[in-house]
RNA sequence: GUGCCCGUAGCUCAGUUGGAUAGAGCACCGGCCUUCUAAGCCGGGGGUCCCGAGUUCGAAUCUCGGCGGGCACGCCA
């Protein structure tokens, strides 16, 4: 789905590199794989080829003496000059008439411009926040879930098809805490004095689902016996939450089409069937400790080491032959199993389920958790390339210049919800797309929030409304856009800027392509920064000499197309990105003079 | 101690999978609104791309070795 002007160039060199291959010029051995990219300047051409490079070696030629011998064997019409330049690169400029075509096929496409032009058949899941049912989403999750979620729109703007899934951890010791908490919380609706234990969740939304409780169940609880109350607790505590949870997704924009949870994998006997069938395929042993454990010295102060005494033996897993350090165990002593085997399930499940390609995001301190999963997979068969970790690093919240802290067992959470209240969440949003997932950043409350007026978001947004507008404008004036565009009006976009423009509009297929071929969604915001930068340069600058609207009907319809184009383009990446396009800007509050 | 991630302008970060003279925003200085929004534009200062080797036509990018920061290293989830 390379742009149309790209394709012109790279076929017009491949042909070339054929006839001279027939005509004994060249051995080309094989076709190089060289890059027809748009250089860093602009004065570089439209197109920068490094084929002649490339050959070099292999020709036993110099770059620049191969470059000569495509340049004479070129024919493309598609092409307006090629210049040789630098080392051996090959500038190549197109015709304007194949630029301008480009705002006829932006229009002619449509939403669908920026999107694949076919499905590509891959079934693709992606799974990402996955919190613990154990309270609300905190800003602990908050880059997972826009970075998945923007991971998700893009694989689809890329022609997958797209599943978006949330595991749900609704097993184990932490559900189990949650659980009592709630029965306490509930006790004290009723005046009984008991007290949280440590560990327990002291924050108000377990009082809030205490109280809940009592409403809907009254005193039912108070005398029951603990095999009844608890299981209960926990399911209420479970249901409230994911309510929760449910809600400040919603506010975020973002959604799952799959709920998962890990409690049903164990009910419905996937985890022993996953250990069995590792047993059947020789993949495990019993023993009191990983045959091949690692003796390597550990920080004194690690968990490992604190936690050494508990561990008891039991059956384990031979991932060590497939990457990991060492083998893990998948069933303790007692033949429970452990965390990681209900994961291993639960990977499984995917594949079973038919998805191609898996894509998990989750948070570096999940890291080591990678190579278990991926070596889990293998040792049942399954090539661990259909799945791909996006790590999302730990990220600071700054106040006031100082590191907010947070912590759920001190109850002193900071909401995702509050996040998105204090700074809007288009902001929000933005702030975590704007950079790479594996890089940890400081999300700077007062960077965004003090200087709102001129944060980057509304930058953007002002672009597109900036084309919105001029279009209205347009039909107020009498010379409403009509959606439609002849070779006439578009051979009157003549002006430096505007072939630029139309250039960098074209490129949008090729940035979601890549975007995507990478799971890296802030490639497309940088993309829209260029874009809307040179249009916002190109509008100041002609501000008072060529606009948009004027006398020349020709001209107007021309420029026209070229603003829808690139409404449009800006309306499908800001979709990708999940960011609102607004039609309109209010003009911002007058800022008090800082003079 | 071992593994993974990061180190680019005063600050926050990009850098098109190895390309040409390393960019943007913020902050600072100086300009631009009678016309389609000045939430914008133009100009200026600001760099040991952490350090050192190596790979090649070519390195911020790849390899190795250091230094610095983060996250992990559990039969918790």
């Amino acid at each position: 789905m390379a742009t149309p002007m790209r394709h012109h160039v790279r076929k017009a060199v491949e042909d070339t590199l054929q006839a001279l291959k027939a005509a004994g010029a060249l051995k080309l051995e094989a076709m190089p794989a060289f890059s027809v990219d748009p250089p860093k300047q602009e004065s570089h051409g439209d197109f920068s080829v490094n084929a002649a490079m490339m050959l070099a070696k292999p020709e036993g030629k110099k770059p620049r003496d191969i470059a000569e011998l495509i340049v004479k064997g070129l024919t493309s019409d598609a092409i307006a000059k090629v210049e040789i330049a630098g080392p051996g690169f090959l500038n190549f400029t197109l015709k304007d008439s194949v630029v301008q075509q480009t705002a006829l096929e932006v229009l002619k496409l449509g939403d669908a411009y920026g999107r694949a032009h076919a499905k590509t058949g891959t079934r693709v899941m992606v799974e990402y926040v996955s919190a613990n049912p154990t309270g609300p989403i905190h800003i602990g999750h908050a880059r997972g879930t826009f970075v998945g979620d923007a991971i998700a729109r893009l694989l689809d703007a890329a022609g997958h098809e797209v599943t978006r899934e949330f595991y749900i951890n609704d097993y184990g010791k932490q559900v189990e805490t949650l659980g009592r908490t709630v029965y306490k919380r509930y006790q004290q609706t009723f005046g009984e004095k008991v007290e949280l234990g440590p560990g327990e969740y002291p924050a108000d939304y377990v009082i809030e689902i205490g109280k809940k409780l009592s409403a809907r169940d009254g005193k039912k609880w108070l005398a029951a016996p603990e095999s009844e109350w608890l299981p209960e607790c926990i399911s209420f505590g479970i249901e409230q939450n994911l309510e929760m949870i449910r809600a400040s997704l919603e506010k975020a924009g973002v959604r799952h089409d799959v709920f998962s949870s890990e409690a049903a994998l164990h009910h419905s006997g996937a985890v022993k069937g996953v250990v069995d069938v590792y047993k059947k395929r020789d993949a495990t042993y019993e023993a009191d400790e990983a045959r091949n454990r690692k003796n390597t010295e550990r920080n004194a102060e690690s968990k490992a080491a604190q936690y050494a005494d508990r561990q008891l033996g039991g059956t384990f897993l031979k991932t060590g032959e497939h990457g990991d350090d060492e083998d893990r165990i998948i069933l303790r002593k007692d033949g429970t199993a452990v965390y990681l085997t209900a994961d291993l399930a639960y990977h499984k499940s995917k594949f079973d389920r038919g998805f191609d390609r898996c894509i998990d995001v989750f948070g570096a301190d999940h890291g080591g958790h990678v190579p278990r999963i991926r070596a889990g997979m293998r040792l049942l068969g399954i090539d661990d390339k259909r799945m791909e970790f996006v790590l999302v690093q730990i990220m600071r919240i700054v106040r006031n210049g100082e590191e907010v802290k947070v912590s759920k067992r001190k109850g002193t959470l900071f909401e995702l919800d509050d996040l998105i209240e204090e700074v809007g969440a288009d902001v929000c949003r933005f702030t975590f797309l704007m950079r790479t997932a594996n890089a940890q950043f400081d999300f700077d409350l007062d960077a965004v929030t003090k200087r709102s007026s001129d944060n980057p978001v509304f930058y953007f947004q002002y672009g597109h409304a900036r084309c919105a507008q001029i279009l209205k404008k347009a039909a107020e004036a009498g010379t409403p856009f009509l959606g439609q565009v002849t070779t006439e009006q578009l051979a009157t976009l003549t002006l430096p800027e505007e072939r630029m423009l139309l250039k960098r509009i074209s490129l949008l297929p090729d940035v979601v392509a890549g975007a995507a071929d990478a799971l890296e969604p802030h490639r497309v915001l940088y993309y829209c920064q260029e874009l809307i930068a040179g249009f916002h340069q190109y509008y100041s600058k002609y501000k008072q000499t060529e606009r948009v609207i004027s006398d020349d009907a020709a001209k107007t319809q021309g420029r026209l197309a070229m603003v829808a184009a690139l409404k449009q383009t800006l309306k499908a990446a800001f979709g990708i990105l999940g960011v609102s396009a607004p039609e309109y800007m209010e003009a911002p509050p007058e800022e008090a003079e800082a003079k």
